[in-house]
DNA sequence: TTCGATTTGTTCGTATGTATT
DNA sequence: TAATACATACGAACAAATCGA
């Protein structure tokens, strides 16, 4: 597994790869681990450059485009961001990116919009059983709960229920949360460094309750989505347990599956 | 906009694209171009190999990287898979591929496996409103409506109702249908040489009515999802529109957003 | 079983183009 | 304008998988 190195020991950044001593598989993906790491630690904040791309092939002591290969699959992961001329950033969990990446209700004629958000009760209390088992919490640990009506075109169309640990997030609180310029997902970066890159949804059909009917101004029993959504961090550590309720006679989950853009492109 | 060429002239293919001579935009694009328009025009045909990498750069006279990248997109598409060794192929819309890209139904513990399929009806008709509008036909245009029961261990969970223009898919016949060893989509391809590319699904929660229920062994007006989803092929068109109706009682549709893989991986 | 040819996978290096500051 | 950073394109070498002689 001996591999030829380009640049010279004495000027490799502290970090090099040593040949043969960094495990299994190929370089970029050992490259691709370091970076992650670095940004599971925050050495880099959201929204804020990397080192260009020759700082890091120098770091490591690998190649530049070893770097590129791995940085090209964060990109492809939406966790950093190309803007040529200008650098590589942490992707920012702002408005455009929840609703390009992670936000998939759509009107009668396929268009997203950014929703309305009203809090409707936040409380410092215990997890349910499902929050706890998605969040691999004992039963009854200490959580934020939250509840969050979403509207669209000024109608009530989605209702969230959020459980987030507490041990995760200790100095989550109202006002902070109602103050938020932001969404919450930028929230938990910009307060706790904790940036959410993957969703998990169980999407299944259910009946309102009493609660959720009245938050969506439906009758009690109208079929609506109920989807279960488990949002995770770097290194597959579950973050926040969501409970979506959505009414489905304005508007839809649409989702694409396959190629994203026609590959004449 | 000039390029240099590694080839002279007289060496390279037919295809070869000249200095200047291929319109807009990075090479690679134009490599990708062609590659899907021979594609589409079933020079190369499902589960069989390209050329090689060295041939198809003598051909369009770039470089090998060149037409490395246009392939690596293609792959990420899902439309290409490259086999080390051995080759790179025409996607197989096999068993393996739909269960992996197109179907995203699991039971409760996430499991996903393969359904039984039960024909329950195959007709020569008229297009509903629906169908012709995502088809871009006009209404009562000729289509095959075809209904599908599929079972996951022995448990109807899904009904599926078909509709296919009989312009574009002339030769389908309920004994070839009955008799195919394949997926739906394994059999348009070929059959007719069309290859679904991409799906897009419109989800929202429905009462079952009385034919639903029956199929799926519910009480008429249980929430279910009711899925639309036009599938569609190279360039764009749309091929096929299928109603969906999922009980999940038992199952869920899961959806994952972001990262597919640990990004430590 | 071994060996060589073929093909994709990885890595490196270099040069040039394009966008930004 | 100059410097910087990413984007594209080329070429070379070797590794790893595959297949057939």
């Amino acid at each position: 597994m001996a591999r030829r190195l380009a640049i010279a020991p004495e000027f490799r950044g502290d970090d090099a790869l040593t040949p043969g001593g960094f495990g299994h598989g190929p370089l970029y993906r050992e490259v691709k681990r370091r970076l992650t790491a670095s940004l599971r630690d925050a050495e880099w904040r959201q929204g804020q450059p990397l080192p260009s791309e020759a700082q890091l092939a120098a770091r490591y002591g690998v190649s530049m485009g070893t770097v590129r290969k791995a940085i090209t699959e964060l990109v492809a992961e939406r966790v950093l961001v190309r803007r040529q001329g200008r650098g590589t950033f942490v992707a920012n969990r702002d408005r455009d990116y929840m609703l390009d990446a992670f936000f998939n209700i759509v009107d009668a004629s396929g268009h997203k919009e950014f929703p309305q958000v009203r809090l409707l009760s936040f409380r410092a209390t215990q997890a349910d059983q499902k929050a706890a088992h998605h969040l691999g919490l004992r039963e009854r640990a200490r959580v934020f709960r939250i509840e969050n009506l979403l509207s669209l075109q000024d109608t009530p169309v989605i209702l969230d229920r959020i459980q987030v640990s507490r041990a995760v997030m200790p100095d989550l609180n109202e006002v902070d949360f109602r103050a938020r310029d932001q969404t919450i997902f930028g929230l938990y970066q910009r307060l706790h460094g904790v940036t959410v890159t993957r969703l998990d949804e169980w999407i299944r059909a259910a009946n309102a309750d009493a609660d959720v009917a009245r938050a969506l101004k439906l009758k009690q029993g109208t079929a609506v989505l109920a989807i279960e959504r488990v949002a995770y961090t770097y290194d597959e550590t579950p973050v926040e347990f969501r409970e979506r309720y959505v009414n489905t006679s304005g508007h839809a989950y649409l989702n694409v599956l396959g190629m994203k853009k026609p590959s004449s492109r």
